[in-house]
DNA sequence: CGAATCGGAACA
DNA sequence: GTTCCGATTCGG
């Protein structure tokens, strides 16, 4: 009787594999393993051990447990659950929930120590190395400056024997969390949701409650409060908060560093591989109690996860849209259930789901009416187009323009809100109506004028403007349709010549220092007219931004998609919220061609429940989610013939379910990419249908050969 | 993911 | 027929 192990590996592969395990190994789910693997050996974790009986065919064996701190067995299930979840094999999920097991440490330190051995010669310079050695290790360049002597001197020493080098590993930094440093005071409506959060702690287990507060309502300081408590309440109790930008996590690391007088574990996918090694066993082996990350850190392997904080929940980046498929919010309120922890999703403007689930009782509903302060809500106000449209070829409406004068005659500051990078989304040509576009590649390029290239925002692909048109020839034919930040800020500079313009996008805002530079001369009044993509129409408060145009109100609403009006009203309900802080009123103008609009309308009464009553009815007429559910199959592949016979295979291969419809085969919206010809089918199944297994056995049914790809959406958001 | 294997093209 | 290379398949 031997016993066999169940091990998964990081690879893209169905189930995990059994293997026979070595004498007295005595493994236990979660440990870390070398399984031989065809030729080679790879390292997987064990979810399963049984005893078996020699079997049919003889298993190959596991001889070898990895050094480093096993995954906890509750992360293990989510593992499982998770790829159960996304109709997907269960390594790609482990390989995301391992990132970092594998990084390097960092180097270690090199420390001089004093050996007490005298040197051959001592002069006073050397004296004074020693002396300051003698205060303990330290690096050899800190030695140097301590004792006002070059490196030289201290490199003479350690050749002499009186010092030595010794390797010291690098020490991590996550000291447990200070928890009796005072909380900055709260207001009425603050205080009474973070005492229902810690009573949601003091009961334990599974819990989940929405924090629904108004920008500006502080909702960072009641969901730190929870923090505290959680930590408080188990002493070994972790915490992770996530956020949906890179972006955003520098300014609450700062925060909660202050809090809790320790720097929580940071994971995104800027983090370096040593820094990701660090923070990965920290938290593994429960020493690293706070975590602040993107969608990712969701997969650490936290020995005991207490609270899960998911901040501007609403956020579409939550939704990882290739490789390993997954809606992180949602995965979090699974993650939290399966650990017993609570969970609290934090948004100005909540996703319909959660709103639905607060209706409905499953969440507990917290909601911050006052802005913190004396902050008011801005006014706003609708532009009608039809009636005030701006020029031909301009983009800023006369009433826009009055009420940017304004603001600048008083000294205040505009945001000039327009989501769209580069200078026109668009390049045609006047003589032969070629759209230019990436080769094989269905995207149109955007014109960038400041690098004077035109780019494919969807593959990467860049290229110089071309001064000839590329398919008929013509000289001086092409023409820049429609606007972006770049054109936008020129429009502003010849409107308002002596204002100071910025542009906030991507492209101007590469690192998070860049933006920190930039956020810093707003504040400090450097800046009049920011003109921005979505990149600063969240996180941000500045304090003499009185004025926010909206310059295409309408853009999130083409192409029609499930989320387009939630995505547009939450987008600009951010932006608009930008608008007045503290004691200065705010406004906000919403250039739109549809001023009759539902979004519209919600926004200018700032009436948002009015806006979800009328979008969930709709939904449910629909049955559409959060009242039914949805999934996208998307098929690719570079022989237009092999992917249509593929397709139509699939159709055929749909089973048939109560309560499930499928939809398709269609091109997708962008047929064309890098090549390859893509097609999509649309599932819409009950609420009560488990759409996860249905994909699943659909999935099973057919092979994809050749260069044909095939991959399940669970619960789409794009619809590309 | 990485090693083994398959199959078409180029070569003698 | 042999060799080479890129693409595809497979792994317990």
């Amino acid at each position: 009787m031997v016993r066999i192990v169940s091990v998964l590996l990081p690879l893209p592969l169905p189930e995990a594999f059994d293997y026979e395990e070595a004498e007295g190994l005595a493994l236990s789910v979660g440990d870390r393993v070398l399984a031989p693997l065809g030729a080679r050996l790879a390292a997987g974790v064990v979810t399963g051990l049984r005893e078996g009986a020699g079997g049919n065919r003889p298993l190959k064996v596991v001889a070898e447990r990895l050094p480093g701190p096993p995954l906890s067995p509750a992360t293990v299930e989510f593992v499982q659950w998770a790829a159960r979840y996304a109709a997907d094999g269960p390594g790609l999920p482990l390989a995301i929930a391992l990132r970092g097991a594998r990084a390097p440490l960092p180097r270690p330190e090199r420390l001089a120590v004093a050996t007490g051995r005298p040197p051959a010669r001592l002069t006073p310079a050397r004296a004074r190395v020693l002396e300051a050695a003698a205060a303990g290790p330290s690096p050899p360049a800190d030695l140097a400056r301590r004792a006002e002597v070059s490196p030289a001197v201290v490199k003479g020493l350690i050749d002499d024997g009186a010092l030595e080098l010794r390797l010291a590993p690098r020490p991590d930094g996550f000291g447990p969390p200070d928890l009796d440093t005072p909380a900055p005071p709260l207001n009425a409506s603050q205080a009474a949701a973070a005492a229902s959060l810690r009573g949601m702690i003091a009961e334990g287990g599974f819990q989940a409650a929405l924090l629904d507060g108004v920008t500006g309502s502080g909702k960072t300081e009641v969901y730190l409060e929870a923090v505290r408590a959680a930590l408080a309440a188990d002493p070994e109790g972790q915490v992770l908060i996530l956020l949906p930008e890179i972006a955003l996590t520098q300014a609450l690391i700062t925060r909660v560093t202050e809090r809790f007088g320790a720097p929580p574990g940071e994971w995104h996918s800027g983090i370096a591989p040593p820094a990701r090694r660090q923070v990965w066993d920290a938290v593994a082996e429960g020493r690293c109690r706070i975590v602040v990350g993107a969608r990712s850190a969701l997969f650490l392997p936290f020995r005991r996860l207490a609270l899960v904080v998911v901040d501007e929940e609403h956020d579409t980046s939550f939704k990882q849209e290739d490789g390993f498929i997954y809606q992180a919010r949602d995965l979090a309120v699974v993650r939290a259930k399966l650990e017993g922890a609570s969970v609290i999703l934090a948004s100005a403007t909540p996703s319909l789901e959660s709103l639905r689930n607060a209706e409905t009782g499953r969440y507990r509903w917290l909601r911050l009416a006052d802005r913190h302060g004396e902050a008011r809500l801005p006014d706003i106000r609708l532009v009608d187009l039809r009636e005030t449209p701006p020029d031909s070829g301009r983009w800023i409406s006369p009433p826009l323009a009055e009420a940017m004068a304004e603001t600048l005659a008083a000294g205040e500051q505009t945001l000039l809100f327009l989501n769209r990078r580069g200078y026109a989304p668009l390049v045609l040509c006047r003589a032969c109506g070629e759209k230019l576009t990436a080769p094989d590649t269905d995207s149109w390029l955007v014109e960038h004028r400041y690098t004077n290239r035109l780019v494919c925002h969807l593959t990467g692909f860049s290229m110089p403007r071309p001064a000839t048109c590329p398919h008929c020839g013509a000289a001086d034919s092409l023409v820049s349709i429609g606007p972006g930040v770049e054109r936008l800020e020129e429009e502003a500079r010849a409107l308002f010549p002596e204002a100071r313009i910025s542009v906030f996008s991507s492209d101007t805002v590469r690192s998070a220092a860049d933006a920190r530079a930039l956020v810093e001369t707003m504040e400090a009044g450097g800046i009049d007219i920011l003109v921005a993509t979505q990149a600063a129409a969240k996180g941000h408060n500045f304090p003499n931004l009185t004025l926010v145009g909206v310059v295409d109100a309408d853009l999130g609403l083409r192409g029609g998609d499930l989320r387009a009006a939630e995505r547009t009203f939450q987008l600009l309900a951010q932006a608009t919220g930008r608008a007045g802080r503290r004691d200065r009123p705010g406004r906000a103008l919403i250039q739109t061609w549809a001023p009759d609009h539902p979004v519209m309308q919600a926004l200018q009464a700032q009436d948002r429940d009015a806006f979800v009553r009328t979008e969930l009815y709709e939904r449910e007429l629909a049955g559409l989610p959060p009242f039914g559910r949805l999934a996208a199959v998307v098929v690719s592949g570079r022989d237009p013939q092999a992917l249509e016979g593929f397709v139509r295979e699939l159709a055929a291969a749909a089973p048939n379910a109560e309560g499930v419809e499928v939809y398709g085969p269609a091109d997708a919206p962008l047929a064309l990419v890098r090549g390859r010809r893509r097609k999509r089918f649309l599932v819409r199944a009950d609420r009560q249908v488990d759409l996860s297994a249905y994909m699943a056995a659909w999935k099973a049914r057919v092979k994809p050969r050749g260069s044909i790809r095939l991959s399940v959406d669970i619960d789409p958001y794009s619809f590309f």
